[in-house]
DNA sequence: GAGCACTGC
């Protein structure tokens, strides 16, 4: 079960900057792959055919072994490790063997879009058929399948989990496989809670897990365990019970991957500045391996300020290498560097840049955040560069906020990053910290449910008529500090009553929104402020991240072409005059351009705004009446986003500059430099009592210190006016609700 | 006084 663990080799220690790692050994030639992606990796580079690629792969040595167990386990959790084959394979083994027959479907879930649909077009690739037809997918705004035909069907975790509303026993599946469950996202968690309810009333349902690495023996003890009070309702009545009800409840069972050894070498000592020890560490890799043909090198750095760091100091050891180069006016052996940042900001034809092949006698580094430990797999990787930190979303329930935050990284995270190095050949992963370091991390990441905001989460379950959240049997039960502040939030947004039930009014329409809760409730709201078309576009804009293109070394344009948006009412406001702008564009790509603006982005948020659209037509029952708008007066947009988001208000302490919230925190918050108001506040000559007494924050991020983004101005009158209850009632905590009891 | 992990409905 820990094969991850048994191939990575040897621990050896270098220094960075001091002693150069070993040369590398004569190896094993193996043949480089030009695959773009892991997903087009094997066969189309090979001259198999598709079946006897699928008869090679190691998953294909347990089909039967698979599908005998299927047979007399009620749910399998199947581990195996990148290349093993098993998101492919298994569906079409299952299909194979009649588990379609019956008319109903294969459901596989993966944690993001662009693997669904990768998957799907894979799996009809192998069995030669058109996509949409006997193999299908589902994303958000994508349905490519046929009723009636379909027998396999790729899907997100979410809509999974949207399709359970309406189907609250997935009937129309025979087997659900949750791939890629190692990842742990709420989604993953709140299926396999749900899942687990599900197979007590429909024992015929087959559930099977697949994942790289997990904490299996964990994940078999919720699946064996059943809960001691089942209550009347759930019981199985006798004389439904007949096969399904002699099987046995789980099984794990490993398959081995296919992967080269990867050398792991940690530091002596810890590094005192990890971005100096990254570019020294792919200097020595450079000179030390200047023999070795291939080998390019993937950094995984924490954050996107210190990927620039890095490019630019990695940027001037090439040139002097250059000069150098030139000024000898020999060959040289070392080969040229083309070094490439890569992070989720950054433009899509700069991030695909690191999938072009690299030319003869040229080095590839690329410095990535951990884009690149799940999202992007990039070719050819032979040397890995593991700064040991990661940034994380951490909810805190004292404070009562979620914060991003940066956090040492697990040791299945360290093991991933170094696996990286030993896709195409034997490669070799430097730690940026001591094998002590290692040895004292957390063995897995805590999964997202144990470290979020569980407020659209909690919110989801009860719409699924979950109604006592604190004894649902979650895979890893969160803190109960963070599900009462969730079930708080959601009683202040008025979604929940004193009982803890959906409110009829709002909650219910609440939870039809694949929205935050807060965010949810500025939206229904917004027809009673008369200004849904312009809180709309506002509440998209928030669920995309990078409208504002800012390059390095362009800020400063950046800055001006972006101020001609600018307004004194905040960052919201000034995204809705980007959006209004936009929209009525007739060269999007070129206004684009003018404005550093992200195109993507920017198409995204008017996707995304008109499927709320519709979601809120269909929620208000009108379907043909033209949605209220507030035209130019912005008063009303900024007292609708003051009814959702009060919970986020912040108000300037006496010193001039710091903020409190108004949640009786002492955390001293700062307005992000990335804030429009900063921009506005520096143009500015008098900076003295020059910031907005109160304000609204949609997200914080902890760095130097605590930075609130996304910023809207807002008059503290409002505050008492609207969410006055609120304020009251967290002064006196008059409000005990039933779930807070339960818990004590 | 000074800088922005990643998904998903």
């Amino acid at each position: 079960m820990s094969q991850n663990q048994s191939k990575s080799t040897t621990n050896k220690y270098w220094k960075p900057g001091s002693t150069r790692p070993p040369r590398q050994q004569s190896s094993s030639i193996v043949d480089r792959q030009d695959s773009t992606s892991e997903n087009v990796d094997l066969y189309q580079h090979s001259s198999m055919s598709i079946v006897q690629h699928r008869r090679h792969l190691p998953i294909a040595a347990y089909r039967t072994h698979i599908l005998h167990l299927l047979e007399k386990y009620r749910t399998l959790i199947i581990i195996g490790e990148t290349g093993s084959g098993k998101s492919t394979q298994i569906p079409q083994y299952l299909l194979e063997s009649g588990w379609t027959r019956n008319g109903k479907l294969i459901c596989m879930t993966e944690p993001r879009r662009i693997a669904t649909i990768q998957l799907a077009q894979r799996i009809a690739d192998e069995k030669d058929v058109v996509l949409g037809k006997e193999i299908g997918y589902r994303i958000r705004f994508e349905d490519v399948y046929s009723s009636g035909l379909t027998q396999i069907l790729v899907m997100t975790e979410g809509l999974l989990l949207r399709e359970l509303m309406y189907d609250p026993l997935l009937t129309r599946y025979n087997v659900i496989i949750i791939d890629e469950a190692h990842e742990r996202s709420i989604q993953t968690d709140l299926l396999l809670g749900l899942l687990k309810k599900i197979q007590r009333r429909r024992r015929d349902l087959r559930l099977i897990i697949t994942s790289a690495t997990i904490d299996s023996e964990r994940l078999r003890a919720f699946f064996e365990h059943q809960p001691t009070s089942i209550s009347k309702t759930e019981n199985q009545p006798e004389e439904n019970k007949n096969e399904d009800e002699k099987l046995d409840e789980c099984f794990i069972m490993s398959v081995e991957g296919r992967s080269y050894p990867v050398e792991i070498y940690h530091t002596t000592e810890p590094v005192p500045d990890y971005c100096k020890a990254c570019v020294d560490t792919c200097i020595q890799i450079h000179e030390n391996e200047k023999y070795n043909e291939q080998g390019d090198i993937l950094c995984f750095i924490s954050g996107q300020d210190d990927v620039l760091r890095i490019i630019r100091d990695l940027h001037d050891y090439a040139r002097r290498l250059n000069d150098e180069q030139q000024h000898l006016k020999r060959k040289d052996e070392r080969k040229k560097l083309i070094i490439l940042p890569l992070y989720a900001s950054l433009k899509f034809l700069d991030q695909m840049k690191v999938f072009e092949k690299t030319p003869i006698n040229t080095r590839k580094i690329i410095v990535a955040t951990n884009i690149a430990e799940t999202s992007l797999t990039i070719p050819n990787i032979v040397y890995v560069i593991d700064c040991g930190y990661v940034r994380l979303k951490l909810f805190n329930p004292e404070f009562g906020f979620e914060v991003l935050t940066t956090l040492p990284i697990t040791c299945s995270s360290a093991l991933q990053r170094a696996g990286r190095a030993g896709r195409v050949r034997s490669g070799k992963a430097y730690r940026l910290y001591p094998a002590v370091e290692y040895k004292k991390m957390k063995e897995f990441q805590l999964p997202e449910i144990q470290r979020c905001d569980l407020a659209l989460a909690v919110l989801q379950l009860k719409a699924l008529g979950i109604h006592n959240i604190v004894r649902f049997d979650f895979p890893s039960p969160p803190p109960s500090k963070n599900l009462l502040q969730a079930i708080e939030c959601l009683y202040a947004l008025r979604a929940i009553d004193q009982q803890s039930h959906l409110t009829s009014d709002l909650g219910m329409k609440m939870a039809e929104l694949p929205l935050h809760p807060a965010h949810a409730r500025a939206l229904i709201l917004s027809l009673e402020y008369g200004c849904t078309q312009e809180i709309l576009k506002i509440i998209a804009s928030l669920q995309v991240k990078h409208v504002f293109h800012n390059p390095p070394n362009e800020k400063m344009r950046a800055a001006k072409l972006h101020s001609s948006f600018a307004c004194q009412e905040g960052d919201l406001i000034t995204v809705l005059n980007v959006i209004k702008v936009f929209e009525q564009q007739m060269m999007p790509q070129q206004f684009c351009d003018k404005y550093m603006l992200n195109l993507k982005s920017l198409k995204r948020i008017l996707e995304i705004k008109d499927s709320l659209e519709k979601s809120l037509r269909r929620i208000i029952a009108k379907n043909n009446k033209i949605l209220s708008s507030s035209g130019d007066d912005v008063i009303p947009v900024l007292k609708c986003l003051t009814d959702g988001f009060f919970m986020n208000a912040a108000q300037l302490s006496i010193d001039g500059y710091t903020y409190r919230t108004f949640r009786g925190s002492l955390q001293e918050l700062y307005i992000h430099p990335s804030c429009i108001l900063s921009a506005i506040l520096s143009k500015q000559d008098t900076t003295q009592s020059q910031l907005p007494k109160t304000i609204l924050f949609n997200e914080l991020i902890q760095s130097s210190k605590i930075f609130m983004s996304d910023i809207t101005v807002i008059d503290p009158n409002w505050l008492y006016e609207i969410a006055g209850h609120y304020y009251e009632q967290l002064s006196t905590r008059q409000w005990i609700l039933k779930e807070s009891c339960d818990l004590e």
